[in-house]
RNA sequence: GCCCUUGUAGCUUAACGGAUAAAGUGCCUGUCUUCGGAACAGGUGAUGGGGGUUCGAUUCCCUCCAAGGGCGCCA
């Protein structure tokens, strides 16, 4: 509808004269102010040298001829008499017969309203769809902020990216949380998506992990092995954090676990044992996590697999010129182009995180020839990326250009500050266990009739709609604090608030079993209208938050949707009218089909 | 030292350069024995300071202040 009217008022401009210039057409986020709204008038005032009222006005005099014009349609003279009126009127009578009301306000907005009979047959579009409803029929381009090209059609997303031996912490389930709703926003609107998760199992914390294990007696792995996934996760965490304060602290270890390290990479079978061992524990207690939180993925790919042909690619590159030799390491020069150097290949030989990079990029490239790469990382590598992007990009000139660091802030703590090195860390498996809790507290408070399944499903799901929206709600890169004490809530705008509303919803529509849904013609009152127009909405906040990238408009609108719900219910009686019915089970369906992007699974009932 | 990011009610967050800066939470006051109270309604309360660009600035530019991050052998 949004593109529809800017079309029209293109077209309406040129008549007027004016062309070649971008008509923005918006929601109107206060019903008061039309459905869409166009600030065009304003921002033509100074070209025009006309009062933007004056140009406002103007187009306003000609739409509402437009629309006179068209709603006689049927009536064979008129089309003679329009068609030479306006010769671009038939390529709009749709939208024209859809606009109820066309308004001025000062200082020139040119306000929209539609018709009751068009918001209605989005609810009936909604109840025909299904499931499907929402999915765009074309491609939403996405916004790249001008770093790479928009219209990518099959695009990798990069994300979770734990590393084995160390903690699973909130951090990454922000990071999963977002990757997830990105690649399903994504798929919805129209791109196809390989989901790709690179996962550290080569490196110095992996070394500092196992210098623990094989030095120090409280970090014997003998004492946990056959023990429960959870518990031998947590020893690789414990270790790992002993490893690396006595490896910054203490020079022989320092040493010794460079040795390890180089023994990992040459599978040297006094300690490659034990690696695979533990390295298997974090992968196996990763896919619990993933299975947990709804994600799964079409390719895991590891550091053990990049660095060698990393390191070949570099050394490549030095011969080409592009990467330098420097202290006997070889270094990317990125000072030659405006940011910093880095290391990619050490003095010992061995690829660093830069240089496995070098292997990776051609690897996933080869695989899936993706338009784009879409990588979820923190603000803290934005430097680290701009730096290996351009690399690649001269390393790999056919493919140049496809990479981009898509930011997820952090998740920082209120009360001190977050360090899987030191052992402080929030794990997320945690946090998602305390939102359990809470909501087993809530579910014993409402002294319900759920069975122990029930309970089960309602309390797992809820926490994982609490901890997820949590994270969603906030634009992607901006930073969260988080207060353990109250980290998640329940009321508000919140996950379980959303989960009830649909719950809500389902529960009406039981009760109402017998009555047929349908928006007949009946008109409609505040309530009603408000919520029809929003569910008319949705579809246009997919493609939005598809193409910025940003859940959190998903959420916000969703909320509004819920907000308005329960309003529409607290005042209107819907059982035993057939329109409230139908919009009762169309909000409900714009709620499941949102929450599912966001990747939440409703409840029937909570 | 150089570079990047962020600063909005007590707290957590919204707002393509647009209309009265929007919510949640907190606190205060109400609704309700109804189709689900994890609800609904009302009140309270904010753009770090100073300049500039613009018809219009939370948004863009400059500067100051404050916080966080990054800057060759970690990932």
């Amino acid at each position: 509808m949004k593109q529809r009217l800017q079309q029209l008022f293109i077209s309406i401009l040129s008549e007027m004269g004016v062309t070649g210039v971008a008509v923005d057409v918006v929601i109107s986020e206060d019903a008061g102010h039309g459905d869409y709204t166009t600030n065009t008038a304003m921002k033509l005032a100074k070209q025009l040298k006309k009062p933007p009222m004056d140009i406002a006005l103007q187009v306003k005099s000609i739409l509402e001829e437009a629309i006179s014009l068209v709603s006689h349609e049927s009536v064979d003279q008129n089309i003679h008499k329009k068609d030479q009126k306006y010769t671009w009127l038939s390529n709009h009578s749709l939208v024209l017969q859809d606009i109820s009301k066309v308004e001025v306000a000062s200082p020139g907005f040119i306000n929209i309203f539609l018709t009751e009979a068009s918001l209605s047959n989005r609810v009936s579009q909604v109840l025909k769809e299904g499931g499907s409803f929402g999915a765009s029929q074309t491609l939403v381009s996405i916004d790249l902020h001008g770093e790479a090209d928009g219209n990518a059609h099959k695009i990798m997303v990069e994300f979770a990216h734990p590393n084995t031996h160390k903690a699973f912490h909130i951090g990454h389930l922000r990071n999963i949380t977002t990757g997830e709703s990105l690649v399903r926003l994504l798929e919805a609107s129209g791109h196809e998506v390989v989901r790709a998760n690179y996962q550290g199992d080569v490196g110095m914390h992996i070394a500092k992990c196992l210098w623990a294990m094989t030095n120090l007696t409280e970090c014997d792995p003998a004492s946990v092995r056959g023990k429960d996934i959870h518990i031998r996760v947590e020893f690789l965490g414990k270790a790992y954090a002993a490893g690396s304060t006595k490896y910054e602290s203490d020079e022989t270890v320092k040493k010794a676990t460079g040795e390890i390290n180089k023994q990992i990479y040459a599978k040297d079978p006094s300690i490659y044992p034990l690696y695979q061992e533990t390295r298997a524990w974090s992968l196996e207690y990763f896919e619990g996590i993933y299975k947990r939180v709804n994600t799964h993925y079409d390719r895991f790919y590891f550091e053990s697999e990049t660095y060698e042909s990393g390191k070949e690619n570099v050394l490549v590159g030095l011969k080409n010129g592009i990467f330098e030799k420097s202290d006997g390491a070889i270094i990317f020069p990125g000072e030659k182009y405006g940011l910093h150097n880095r290391v990619f290949i050490t003095s010992e030989g061995n690829a660093t995180y830069e240089g496995k990079d070098m292997g990776l990029a051609p690897l996933q490239h080869s695989e899936y020839h993706p338009d784009l790469i879409l990588h979820v990382l923190g603000p803290e590598q934005y430097s680290y990326t701009r730096v290996i992007f351009k690399a690649m990009d001269l390393l790999f000139p056919e493919t140049a250009n496809r990479q981009f660091h898509k930011t997820y802030g952090w998740v920082k703590l209120k009360h001190g500050k977050m360090s899987s090195r030191t052992g402080q860390v929030v794990l997320g498996e945690w946090l998602l266990d305390e939102a359990k809790k809470s909501i087993y507290e809530i579910l014993k408070q409402n002294n319900s009739d759920y069975t122990k399944e029930d309970q089960e499903e309602i309390a797992e799901k809820g926490a994982v709609a609490a901890v997820k929206y949590a994270f969603l709600r906030v634009g992607t890169d901006q930073e969260i604090a988080f207060d353990i004490k109250e980290s998640v809530s329940f009321d508000g705008d919140s996950g379980p608030y959303l989960l009830y509303s649909y719950a809500r919803c389902k529960s009406v529509l039981k009760k109402a079993g017998n009555v047929l849904p349908s928006m007949g013609d009946t008109a409609l009152n505040t309530e009603e209208r408000l919520l029809t127009r929003l569910i008319h909405f949705y579809p246009e906040i997919v493609a939005d938050a598809a193409h910025s990238l940003s859940p959190n408009i998903l959420c916000t609108y969703l909320f509004r949707l819920a907000a308005l719900f329960n309003m529409f219910y607290q005042k209107h009686p819907i059982a035993s009218a057939p329109h409230r019915v139908a919009l009762t089970a169309a909000t409900a369906q714009v709620l499941k089909n949102g929450l599912h992007l966001l990747g939440i699974t409703t409840v029937e009932r909570m």
